[in-house]
DNA sequence: AATTTTCGCTACATATTTTGTAGCAATACC
DNA sequence: GGTATTGCTACAAAATATGTAGCGAAAATT
């Protein structure tokens, strides 16, 4: 119960979708959750690579929020999805099956 | 067939996901299907209003990407989702739901 | 026909966000 | 003590987003 209070740019209303635009809606986020899908743990540096290299300083700033969000966690193993960051996840894959088709149309 | 060679950001893969990661990773794009959804026709202006004020400049910046990308398209009563961003909002309906119970955990 | 309103934008200067490179402090192993 | 890996910070430069003002075209109103 501890980030209700985080500034959600763009909007004022509180509804939560805004939440989730703000922070989905800057650079790497859903990459980050993309990539760590299907419950793997990866250390900053592996999850750089991944990011296709990544600034270290862009990516700290978004695992920061996306900790504070609840979405992601670090322990000794590395960085990981919590429960919501793979409920998250989840709906990322339907997007994949999506946007395979959408990219075929385009 | 005009736009797979549009440059993806953070992503020389070509999968799909990636491209629709770039374009929804940047601000205004998720809110603007969004307010959209529901087949509703809005002029330029009444878009802005929709999406907190966003800056004209802003706006059509996105507004052109995403025209590009076939999620939206401009015919005399305004801006609209097109078949795809109409498949994309539901998917933003999902998430709708799911940022609800997101939200209250946090 | 003249005026007013509404349309989709553009110009441009400023502010915010993101990037890339280098490297530091802490911990683990040899 | 040296070497390697960890997560991360500093900082300047580049890219992106913002806010205000207003333009030119078309449509509606008088």
């Amino acid at each position: 119960m501890i980030n209700r209070n985080r500034p959600v740019r763009g909007s004022t209303s509180g509804r939560p979708i805004m939440r989730l635009f703000d922070v989905m809606g800057k650079r790497w986020s859903m990459r980050i959750i993309w990539e760590l899908r299907d419950d793997q743990s990866l250390t900053f540096r592996q999850l750089r690579e991944r990011c296709d290299d990544v600034s270290p300083t862009s990516l700290n700033q978004r695992l920061k929020e996306l900790r504070q969000l609840r979405l992601i966690e670090h322990d000794d193993n590395g960085y990981q999805l919590t429960q919501w960051g793979r409920e998250l996840g989840k709906h990322l894959l339907g997007l994949n099956t999506w946007a395979t088709r959408w990219d075929k149309a385009l």
